[in-house]
DNA sequence: CTAATAGTGTCTATTAGACAGTATGTT
DNA sequence: AACATACTGTCTAATAGACACTATTAG
């Protein structure tokens, strides 16, 4: 047993060829409708997907992809993938995970290379394609099992998925597909994957600044923290913590029937203006 | 401009084929020497890495991997490799990076998913083989370059890296090579990504008890943090801190002339005894 | 005036850092 | 006794959570 594997493999330099794609899940965030029209507009998180128009899947949704091309890196075509739905470029993107599960995909073995990209939807100016739309995210945990409802106005998307620990020492969560009618391919496996790392980052990190514009107030920003987090923060505490991402600007904006707020630039703490 | 890029790519539809490989960075802790017959031994973070027999780059030391096959995943791929090298299974591992330079391999273009793996190094019963050897890790940081020692007793390996922050918003680092002589491929950047996750993670999840056996001293524990942190820390605050993650058995362990010591067992937060 | 959000002051609870001390073995 | 590590007590500083309060606009 033990010789048997240094045997095994011992003179492998034979190789097969895959054929190799990326995958997109682009984080913006939508307006709801205000209730009245002294009330803030509720804020949604929203994920892009675009309809097939192809077998296999043809006529569901799945997120923006496509194949690798010869002569790119995987950051180049997932720049491609983005510059194609958005016509924006400087996205902020990260690669995600690179699933390789032998079904993915009906017709052939493809092994993909997820990224998440988070951008400031207002920053679009072209209309996005025909096949494409944001669909708010509205989660619903149930223990292990966590129900998504993806809905974009029109249309409502739901899958489910069972999520469990994987590892003890990291806690690293594992998610398995139990329903799933309207999303292609593994894609509800990415958005998983995608969601938590949001959760995780927008806590240790200021990757949520890539969600905002130029100038903003610091009620909105809390609005898209709590979103993201999907619980309420303490106004003190919030204020507390971005106090010195922030810098204060003498903008200031009136939205309605209350004390009109200051606008903030963000500032990282490797220099004030972020020269993208 | 805006339209260009949505016509380009309207019916990409065919694709190239691409090899595909898996990198494994496996970590260990190793015993260096007592100074004196009463001292704790130092401990030394390390990595497993073999000579290549192979062009190219035969002679140079690299990370352990091999191409995925066609029945694969990637992560059984990784979990070959594992076998392969240490002969032992259930072994803590985890996505680390796809890289896909497009000249990492001057064979033929190859993407490749790197994997970090956590061992014990003492429960390896049989010799690695005659091509693979444990090389402990030294840094030494001087502003933005980063040197870096790999020992093992007999051979020293060189290579210094640039790292610079990419993205402001995440911190998140990139690395550039700057000179190189001995490692193959573009394994410095896969050893600097798995440094960087492992700092990370060994400061808010409970990774690094993988690298520990079932029973350990608290002082052990203490000086692996330290180790991997490259950093002292503080008896109260460091016991303080990791006192919910163990549990105090009824061993004891003497080691030298001073008081002995009370053996602990990890306990997650899932629960107790870790049924691997 | 009221409703609604903007923004602040402050008390308390928890956690992190620091230091000094005690405990118990070998040589 | 001297040394080396094991382990604890406690003071202080920093941080996080909670609540109550003031500010300013539109209607």
């Amino acid at each position: 047993m033990t010789q048997k594997n240094k045997q095994a493999n011992d003179k492998d330099t034979s190789y097969e060829k895959f054929a190799f794609s990326t995958d997109l899940l682009i984080f913006s965030v939508s307006r709801g409708e205000a209730r009245t029209c002294r009330t803030l507009s509720d804020k949604f998180f929203s994920i892009l997907l675009v309809r097939r128009t192809k077998e296999p899947y043809s006529g569901k949704w799945c997120l923006p992809g496509g194949f690798v091309k010869e002569d790119e890196t995987l950051d180049m075509a997932a720049d491609r993938v983005l510059a194609k739905e958005t016509n924006l470029h400087n996205i902020y993107k990260e690669q995600l995970f690179t699933f390789s599960d032998l079904k993915r995909d009906p017709r052939t073995r493809v092994i993909s290379t997820a990224y998440m990209a988070l951008i400031d939807k207002e920053r679009i100016v072209d209309e996005l394609s025909e096949e494409a739309s944001w669909f708010n995210i509205h989660l619903e945990e149930d223990k292990e099992l966590v129900n998504v409802v993806l809905e974009n106005g029109e249309e409502e998307i739901k899958f489910s998925i069972k999520k469990y620990v994987e590892d003890k020492t990291t806690s690293k969560y594992k998610y398995e597909v139990i329903s799933n009618d309207e999303i292609a391919f593994d894609h509800p496996l990415i958005i998983m994957t995608g969601l938590d790392r949001m959760k995780n980052k927008v806590q240790d990190t200021d990757i949520i600044f890539n969600l905002m514009p130029e100038y903003f107030t610091l009620g909105k920003l809390q609005q898209i923290y709590e979103v993201i987090l999907d619980k309420k923060l303490l106004d003190p505490a919030f204020r507390r913590i971005i106090a010195d991402k922030v810098i204060k600007t003498d903008k200031t904006i009136k939205t309605g029937g209350h004390r009109p707020s200051i606008m903030y630039r963000y500032k990282s703490k490797w220099g004030d203006k972020d020269e993208k």
